[in-house]
DNA sequence: GAGACCATTAATTTGCGATTAAGCCAATCA
DNA sequence: TGATTGGCTTAATCGCAAATTAATGGTCTC
């Protein structure tokens, strides 16, 4: 199991491998994102450790540009910034687990197992129905050759859709996929996203996959090439 | 709906189950982790929430009892220690969602219908009787080859009887299956739907499964191939 | 054969969903 | 920090499918 660790600080650098070639990883280290992602291309890594406060290449555009190469090793974010925001950021953007500095070494050994454990499970990352391919990783949306430019929510509700194809969904359970926790009754936020969707779905490639059966839900199905719905 | 509470605090013991009950639920409530297995064991539940903190046997360990046995009803985890590490353990170990203490009612309650929600798309059973094929998934129904067009009702009424086949349904039933409450006396809504879906059955497959029982009301018969209702 | 019960169709009403636009809030940038 | 942008939210309107009601005719039971 190869490891890439990118940090900058020298001593946790140092820390970090000497816990990782312990436990008996393969250690690649880099000290500022372009070697990592210099590493992260050129190496078959299972499993990357990434500062968020990198030199010449933040941590964060780091993660985009290895999963803009397709590469779906999982990551482990670091990061001294213990605000909720950084945190959720840094999952959205292709990271899978986060560890706020300081933390304890057994902590990050088992974030990095349980990581590992989980990708050795996890098959597919992307799906694809008729000329759409959503990259779960990425958090993006291929229609045709064209990735679409969709909001959180736009995305949110296709993802769902696309890992549920061809089932009827009721708007409570959209909403579910929006919000936590919501209870509201009187909203019409799933009709206004499903006609968003709608119109970039149709614009670029003339799919309209998403039909309305009244009272039941909605329901995506990609064989729709015309439309029913 | 069954739902199982297993916490030792007796104050907060009476306030979900109060809280519950009134929201229509059947509650089973557990003080320690043993009863509460015992209870996951055998009785029929839907959702469970669950205290970590419990004697006898610790909620995670709980958690992993009830996933042995193959139970996979959604767990609510309500946790006092308020660090990620104890909800990201909770997640992993197999529950469906976490809430930290203190909380309020209506975001406990809107978690458990959340989590009802989903659960009720996983259930990938089909029903099938004669040529009518009922997937509760996708809330579909073929008839033959060909999917049958339903509104709301028509299909709230054929999953009502597909899942009671050959069973005397009344009037007063069946209206339950339409409305949440409704105690209206004079109206044919039974008759007009169970019309218009008598049409589509038969249109496509000739197919007359419903009987009329006069004065008791209908049954479910995918044996009369040739209708002697 | 009278009366209750049901089937069927047509007419009416309702309320859901589509759509648009304006308001609002938060994140970003100057 | 104030302005700007982009995206979420809310509201209002409109068309239409579906639900409801009503009316008529059929059928079973006693």
């Amino acid at each position: 199991m190869r490891v890439l660790v990118v940090e900058d600080d020298i001593e946790l650098q140092g820390q970090l491998s000497r816990m990782l070639e312990h436990s008996g990883f393969q250690v690649n280290l880099a000290a500022d994102g372009q070697e990592g992602l210099y590493y992260a291309t050129d190496y078959d890594i299972d499993v990357a450790i990434i500062d968020l406060g990198l030199p010449k290449m933040d941590g964060l555009e780091l993660i985009n540009r290895i999963r803009d190469k397709d590469l779906d090793f999982p990551i482990l974010v670091l990061t001294a910034r213990s605000g909720w925001r950084a945190k959720v950021q840094g999952l959205d953007s292709g990271a899978d687990d986060y560890l706020t500095k300081p933390f304890q070494p057994e902590e990050l050994m088992a974030r990095v197992n349980a990581l590992l454990r989980r990708a050795s499970g996890k098959t597919h990352t992307k799906i694809v129905h008729g000329p759409l391919a959503l990259d779960l990783k990425k958090k993006t949306v291929l229609n045709g050759d064209l990735e679409m430019d969709l909001t959180a929510f736009e995305y949110k509700v296709l993802e769902h859709f696309m890992m549920h194809p061809k089932v009827i969904v009721n708007k409570a359970r959209l909403v579910d996929c929006l919000y936590d926790y919501n209870e509201e009754k009187d909203s019409n936020v799933i009709e206004v996203i499903i006609a968003r969707l709608r119109k970039k779905l149709e614009l670029q490639a003339k799919f309209k996959p998403i039909e309305t059966l009244r009272g039941r839900g909605y329901r995506f199905n990609p064989d729709n090439h015309d439309g029913s719905g």
